[in-house]
DNA sequence: CGGAAGATAGACAGCGCTGTCAAAAACATC
DNA sequence: GATGTTTTTGACAGCGCTGTCTATCTTCCG
């Protein structure tokens, strides 16, 4: 029905009570220096009483930031939600807002689209999620309107710009020691998908240590994948159909491992028991099944803590990044589950 | 690094290179009549030979809408996800956009949140997920800003807006039929959480069913639940520790249809031939479990493409809605997999 | 061919706020 | 008490756009 269209309460109003100008109301709300504490005082009563709240449109239009920050992500799910989360969290704290802009990677008028949204929105800031933190189209749009940016987890490096990552790498290693611990020697491994930098590291550091231990990798052993459940179970039936099969299959994230859990049950085979499976990010469903991942938290949300308070932390004085640009590695943690137990002995 | 504060393209450029005033700039850009179409054309050739896009921040200030919608949400996660989608894709189309706010149920200040955010942002339209469809802080804060809402499956009737929602009740009925025609008996049911629509509609058309069916329901057997895992954790263990325990049990939604299949594993009892579970909602993980869950598929993306419809249509000309109010009611389907089948004689 | 009606275009103000700069007030100094 | 310095405040323009209203130009009709 949108009933009374009644006039909001502006700056205007505020500044005629305490009979003020406008600008020195626009000081107090906006914390700024150069106000007698007195008169700031007196404003600030009077914004509780008048109960107002500044117009976001037209502080964006008058000084030059939106209060909004973007959030560019390829869809929707998995991991990215509780990123979502953190950073909402802070934002709102901050009196800033998230936009969630989801782009599909291969779109040609991609950096139309993004340009598109930078001049009409002008974000204060982009925070960038694989594989978009290094898509080209997409920096060089960011590039040109000058918008900064954060980069979780990207394969290139720029200087131009924070990047934030858990420790992937290590985190991969330590899994594929716990495996190796346990006496698997031959080892799965069903890769994520092209683009992203956890698929890199994961399956370099899953390279790293088994030959650090001396144990020799297996190439036929490594499967394509792309995160999906659907892809990971043509390969975890490949996979496990094999004669001399694996006893254990390191799969690069949560869903992949689950699709390895059900083609296992369906072949008969049993986890742990017969065939041991790791998956990668901790994400709820890895406790929900039967039996649960072992798998490696990854401090997502407070990756996304993380990325929204560097940009509020920026977005106020246009100057740019601080000089030792302020990169932040987080850490992560292994949860191993019911899904890895001790090699058996009697096959072979 | 945030370079080149490049000025960008504002509509005076275009008016001046069209050699027409900005208010005919502002006429084509919006499509509104009124325009002879030799100037249009000159115009949309010159707005995009200097790719110029309007600045929202401008056209909100002086036109009075933000181009914004609202999504309030309890947390995101489920069918929030998809949801979420659904509405973005139809913005993005209508050059729109999403902006996601998680609120808390109980929040004593939730009232002033909410109507800080609306007085700041200005936004054109919300719309409300359960249960804050039914939470009278939030809908007071926004009746008083006249900001038009969408309530997806409420439990209360309000004449001021639509209301879009699946048939949950049917669709209930039906699953409970596919139970009963599998020869369950003995039925176990947990339940959503209070202040959703959906709880209350899900067990009254399992009991509906039932009773028409001319099964008699055992309420000892219908336990709580708050579509969590943990909560369904519980209520499964106990109902499957029951002397006389239940042939099925129909969960509320697929996190808690995952409880009752873990506890099943874990107490040795077989899905489906001892027991069958369904859940609702046919979220992503119901068929990367095994066994995959049968289940109700909610047309989840397209409740967000139709909400977001109807808000955008709604929100040009700030006449209210339409007369019959737009509701919608839209289908659903049973989703029948692997995690219920016939009830075995065997036992007692 | 005069005048009414309709189509097209522009002038202008102003949305609500902040940046800039200058004025006023308060305080220091010798 | 005159002068210099710092603190505090306000006037004013303008961010980029749209709503309103008026001016101009066409067209149509008796």
């Amino acid at each position: 029905m949108a009933n009374a269209p009644k006039r909001a309460v502006t700056i205007q109003d505020v500044a005629l009570a305490a009979q003020v100008s406008t600008k020195t109301v626009s000081r107090v709300i906006n914390n700024e220096a150069g106000v007698n504490a007195e008169t700031r005082a007196r404003v600030a009563q009077i914004v509780k009483e008048l109960d107002y709240r500044p117009n976001l449109n037209a502080q964006s239009l008058a000084g030059d930031r939106s209060f909004l920050i973007g959030l560019f992500i390829e869809n929707p799910g998995s991991y990215v939600t509780d990123f979502q989360t953190g950073v909402i969290e802070r934002c709102r704290e901050a009196g800033y807002h998230l936009m969630v802009e989801p782009w599909a990677p291969g779109d040609p008028e991609l950096s139309t689209k993004v340009l598109n949204l930078l001049r009409q929105l002008r974000l204060d800031g982009v925070i960038l999620l694989p594989p978009h933190c290094d898509d080209p189209p997409i920096l060089d749009a960011l590039e040109k309107e000058g918008v900064p940016i954060i980069r979780i987890a990207p394969i290139n490096n720029r200087a131009d710009s924070p990047v934030i990552r858990a420790h992937d790498y290590v985190a991969s290693r330590l899994m594929t020691a716990h495996l190796l611990n346990l006496g698997h020697r031959n080892i799965g491994f069903i890769k994520g998908a092209p683009g992203h930098s956890a698929t890199a590291n994961r399956l370099q550091a899953f390279i790293d240590e088994m030959t650090q231990q001396g144990v020799s990798v297996n190439h036929d052993l490594i499967f394509p994948g792309d995160f999906t459940f659907d892809r990971a179970e043509i390969s975890a039936r490949e996979m496990l159909s094999l004669p001399d099969r694996p006893t254990a299959i390191f799969a690069s994230n949560d869903e992949m491992a689950l699709a390895v859990l059900a083609v296992a049950e369906r072949m008969g085979i049993r986890v742990p028991e017969d065939l041991s499976v790791t998956g990668f990010d901790d994400t709820p469903v890895s406790r929900m099944v039967w039996p649960q991942i072992t798998t490696v938290r990854q401090p997502v949300k407070e990756i996304g803590w993380t990325a929204a308070d560097l940009l509020i932390s920026l977005s106020p004085r246009r100057k740019g990044w601080p000089d030792p640009m302020p990169n932040k590695l987080l850490d992560f943690e292994i949860i191993v589950r019911e899904s890895t137990g001790p090699v058996r002995g009697e096959r072979n």
